[in-house]
DNA sequence: TTATTACGCAACCACACGGTTGCACATCAA
DNA sequence: TTGATGTGCAACCGTGTGGTTGCGTAATAA
């Protein structure tokens, strides 16, 4: 079950700087490549190599307006992850369980 | 918050292989990395060195008896990772209301 | 127009890491 | 004891991939 979507996820987030990314985009709505890379030690190239990977994954949104690509969280593929583990949590406790509604909502 | 335990799980799960570990000993119950192995193209030592990074990570907890070490997924650290998913996705939510309210005006 | 800004693409590089082989030690059965 | 089984550790190897530099192109500003 769900082993398509969910496992470019957790490739996708098993990097930290991909995750930091996550978090920063979704504390700020939504960012270029330009925009992350300058308050980061690292080239715009990079930072967009990283945004096309999660874009990828189904966790970024891209949309071009004029010469800027701006990207945003799509909430979707999180919820797939969320459930995995919630999935595999339940089978050996049960309590992890619980946490499905509060994910599910 | 959550970045330091949860930085180790995600980093954990980002491999395929380790990700089918943990679903499998989940469904067993616990296992060793010889009996894991023997239904896997790798060998004992690739298993082994893979469930000493999940339990490193805090997801699995190794139990010595005799001459044999059994390992058991620990649910707590899938707990954290949940809640950072869900904590991220908020976030994401909560820029959208707010946007949404903007427009609204 | 010219200059500047923001991207995307393509090589190239270096290092991390998953996997392997080999060996030594501990435990249980004979 | 001897033999079989289960681990753990160390060294080595190949490749995946995150990061870089460099360049070409599209979109805004002057």
């Amino acid at each position: 079950m769900g082993s398509g979507r969910v496992d470019d996820v957790f490739d996708a987030l098993g990097d930290p700087g991909r995750r930091s990314l996550v978090r920063e985009i979704a504390a700020r709505g939504d960012a270029t490549a330009t925009e992350l890379a300058a308050e980061l030690p690292v080239t715009r190239q990079a930072v967009a190599k990283q945004l096309a990977v999660l874009a990828e994954a189904g966790l970024l949104r891209a949309t071009r307006s004029g010469r800027e690509t701006r990207y945003a969280v799509t909430p979707g593929p999180l919820r797939d992850a969320v459930a995995w583990m919630v999935e595999v949590g339940a089978a050996w406790d049960e309590r992890l369980a619980r946490l499905r509604d509060t994910a599910a909502r």
